[in-house]
DNA sequence: ACGATAAACGAACGTTCGTTTATTTACGAA
DNA sequence: TTCGTAAATAAACGAACGTTCGTTTATCGT
């Protein structure tokens, strides 16, 4: 006996976490309510809250949905740039276009930002700490084999390097609100590059 | 005709005004709610809400509250720092130590962080991106004062090395949260030296 | 001592939150 | 075509939000 799912709920699931992906992206996860996104998308409270069972259950979905996204546009082409300093920098510009905003558009948040999540629930805050330590470890890893590869140097702390790129990173996403995104794109890479440069040298 | 205000009004305005930084630091200003701060501390809503007038009105209040411990625990003490990069690393300083939270409590935010101020009120919004733009030209008039006087290469560009600083002030700042506040410190520290050397020497 | 008033209270307002229940619509399998 | 069920609905729930109101308490200047 075979759950039957009919093309028309499919579609309204992925519109709804549509929705609320823009809403979490600009205002925080916490500002995408049920009652906003049946205003938005002009369906019954209810209706919405059928898909999910639960706020909290919608809120995960949202995440997951973000960390697939992430995962598609940013680590799966990383993936194929050559191993090394190469990769670490396709992280890096990938992670920019992905919070790169196309004209008019709101600015968009990766998952695990400060602004994402703002005091969420027990599960939805621990899937959160879960999307940025695997992120981190990405970036880690390519760090690491940077310096494997001599391209970075050998006393070079992975973690140090990570915390400095996330850093920049960070800012680079939040900073899209307040300014144009070609500037602080402009500004992430001139520091990146700065610091891969320094790293390779010393 | 004078108004009179009595030791005990202040100082619960004072009392409410601390336990809405407090909440804010954790959770954002929007948690510091009239309910949650007169549950905390034993008074009724109305009781709180006398002392402001409006939500929004308390947001302000907190606001200005935070900005004026942050001049007094960090702006003011680094006027005192020699001009130049001295002064560009006691403003560094003041903002590690203001974030970094004594043992056992919660970590501090700054007003102006990602997740100090959520989606707030307009007014509210328009307070925090002042301060913002107040603690980022303090940086800036800094580091312009170091290019000055020669201890920073001519063709620094103060925005960047502001940009790159404030990235990795706030970084710290978030990250007190999960990580123990010493390895952070040290991680920024050991940032902000690097970039200083690097801005000095080319 | 007394009246003025700052400070806090308690109760209710309307709104929105997440959630539940019962009911209707409409698609997919038979 | 018919039937089961996914999908969406309307209506209502308790709780919490910010806010308003009238009242009480306790302090201060006169």
């Amino acid at each position: 006996m075979a759950i039957f799912l009919r093309a028309n709920g499919v579609r309204s699931r992925q519109a709804i976490l549509d929705r609320a992906l823009d809403m979490a992206a600009t205002a925080g996860l916490h500002a995408a309510t049920i009652g906003a996104l049946s205003a938005a998308l002009g369906m019954s409270k209810s209706g919405v809250f059928a898909h999910f069972g639960s706020k909290e259950s919608l809120d995960l979905a949202a995440i997951d949905t973000a960390a697939e996204r992430f995962a598609r546009g940013v680590l799966a082409p990383a993936g194929t740039a050559p191993p090394g300093i190469a990769r670490v920098a396709a992280l890096c510009e990938g992670f920019l276009a992905f919070v790169t905003p196309a004209p008019g558009d709101p600015a968009r948040l990766p998952p695990g930002h400060a602004a994402f999540g703002v005091s969420p629930p027990p599960l939805a805050r621990a899937r959160l700490a879960a999307w940025r330590a695997a992120w981190r470890d990405a970036l880690s890893a390519s760090v690491a084999e940077a310096i494997a590869r001599g391209e970075m140097a050998a006393a070079s702390d992975p973690a140090q390097a990570v915390f400095e790129l996330c850093a920049l990173l960070d800012a680079a996403a939040h900073g899209m609100r307040d300014e144009p995104p070609a500037v602080v794109v402009t500004r992430t890479r001139h520091a990146i590059d700065r610091a891969l440069v320094t790293w390779s040298g010393a």
